[in-house]
DNA sequence: GTGAAAGCGCTAACAG
DNA sequence: CTGTTAGCGCTTTCAC
């Protein structure tokens, strides 16, 4: 008989109790190694993770749990499942939270049902008796949602919080850094002559993007070019149309930088219909690493955000925040680093 | 007091007993409603479930899995967490285990481990103790894992399994029937001049979605045409290249039928590239309703799958196959619809 | 350092 | 139909 016959069904077969016979010691001390207890000696700690490793014992979570009285619920409030986003964050959220024993309730706030908007997705979560939850993009960018959440004191980490905001214990990437980094790389590579395809003003993350690409110029003493500066709203559409202004000018630039991935894909689209070629007559470059990224071809060089990671930081800071008596103790904005991806969008010019 | 401040700290504030009190009953009563019993009197039950309401009490799920020891831990076995596909899955799994009180256990399979392969996979799935596993695309049309889950007793249930595989519990959609109907949708539209893609021809569903494009044309007693099918791999590239080569025919057919969607984004680039019009010039249908379909533009006209209900359902037959004492019970093989989704991408004729 | 006892909130089994 | 009793597997509390 082995593992997977005796778990699951009715009763669980290697408990603690087990683990404690076969080393010679109470249930508790068991208990002690299992939690990394610094008080247990070591002779007796060995016995015990021998044991536990020729019963291949596994903790029950649930047991655990209820005997605690720590585990949390916790909602992940999305409003779009097909969001190339939420799955890793789904997978980061939920293996934190099955490491720390907690629940991931997910909270669907599709705005499809009319009226149904801020105000009672900030009720539901109240009424469904959550610790607490986690906000992610793209309505971490909502402050009026945010705001509800504060009025009623229901704790929240927010992924991506909007430009300034502080309140919440939030988890992010540096955008203006990142956008640096991919510009240095681009440097590196020989290119000089980068246009640039901004994305939707009205979202931090555009803003902090398009400043990184100014910041990066000036620091390498390259005028900045008017001409060269597209306007975008992150659609793909928007990067078609972009490119094709940017293709119109009199000098044709050797990169096109999009402020995200669907936009870049966008502008390959276009210069694809003007008869040119992508990377040979111009390079584009992306952000984000969503699946249209690799979807397309040529497949694009981008920046890579660490989601998943996000996430199970996310489910962490709200362990502490939840767990911590003090509500008004320090709130941590966590800041994680990005990762350039180099694919067949980039021509090296060196 | 409210509920969030009750909740996540230490001890749940209102509990069974609560309830119990409240009504004027037992625990056991409490819980009888809470489950359905049909042995309750309408009166009783009434009472109880006034009080629940009147409390706001929500069922400790960790206490009920603890003391029904029906609690499974459900393997989600994956390898891509950027698969389209994926967020719906543990969207749809996830609300199904947390309504029947099970455990989602993410298992990431993916192979960049060398040689971590089908083997280790199994052995790692055997030695998790999870009760069971959700086998789902792209690794479900792997015999060989399959075959190795089979002989290591390991209960599973596969999304899309592979052709004629219904050794498993399976649940997937009618691929030829779905693509039928979007042929018919075609028709309808005014189109008869209909060119095809197809795709990896390994898989299961690239074949039964090319059967589905013969049986509708012969059915509507439209000859088929050599000239206009084009292979594919299901990747963009593929696309692109199968659509130039459909354009290069002597007669353009009016529409485009791709196999999946990533080909019908590569044939729409193609199109352009050619300084054509989709869908002025030519009409391009995919299928999958992946996120590329709604990213480019203009937007894929496409079949959607109802993935999280599948995944819904998925969980479900697990619980069902573990739960039964007799392992050679039935197998359900179960089929869901499909959706046509009408976007840009088509032209109507009439 | 380690152990014994007492639950966590709920449900299975058996009474009544 | 409803209540009582006894745990589920683990951790907390408090002894030793």
């Amino acid at each position: 008989m082995n593992v997977k016959e005796r778990r699951g069904q009715r009763r669980q077969a290697v408990t603690i109790k087990e683990v404690a016979d076969l080393a010679g010691v109470s249930q508790m001390t068991v208990s002690r190694v299992l939690n990394n207890s610094e008080v247990v000696r070591e002779n007796t700690r060995k016995k015990v993770e021998e044991a536990i490793r020729a019963l291949n014992y596994r903790p029950n979570l649930l047991a655990r749990g209820l005997a605690g009285g720590q585990a949390l619920f916790i909602g992940l409030v999305y409003n779009n499942p097909s969001n190339s986003y939420i799955s890793e964050i789904l997978v980061g959220a939920l293996n934190q939270c099955r490491s720390m024993g907690h629940y991931l309730v997910l909270e669907d706030c599709r705005s499809d049902e009319r009226h149904a908007d801020q105000r009672s997705v900030v009720e539901r979560i109240a009424a469904a008796g959550l610790s607490g939850v986690l906000v992610i993009p793209p309505l971490s960018e909502d402050n009026a949602l945010l705001d509800g959440l504060r009025a009623q004191d229901i704790p929240a980490v927010v992924i991506a919080p909007p430009q300034g905001r502080t309140d919440f214990p939030s988890v992010s990437i540096d955008d203006e850094a990142a956008a640096e980094a991919m510009m240095l790389d681009l440097f590196e590579q020989g290119h000089t002559d980068i246009a640039f395809i901004r994305g939707d003003e009205a979202q931090n993350a555009a803003r902090r993007r398009y400043r990184g690409y100014l910041t990066a110029l000036k620091a390498k003493g390259i005028p900045v070019r008017q001409e060269w500066i597209a306007k975008g709203d992150f659609n793909y559409r928007s990067g078609m149309s972009a490119a094709m202004e940017l293709l119109s000018a009199p000098d044709r630039p050797s990169v096109i930088f999009a402020c995200n991935d669907d936009m870049a894909a966008g502008a390959v689209a276009a210069i694809q219909a003007q008869g040119l070629k992508v990377p040979a007559d111009v390079s584009v470059v992306g952000f984000d690493d969503s699946s249209i990224a690799s979807g397309i071809w040529p497949t694009l060089t981008t920046v890579r955000q660490p989601i998943s990671q996000m996430a199970s930081r996310a489910v962490e800071l709200l362990a502490e925040r939840v767990g911590s008596d003090d509500p008004s103790s320090e709130v941590v904005n966590a800041t994680l680093g990005i990762e350039l991806v180099h694919r067949q969008s980039l021509q090296c010019l060196n």
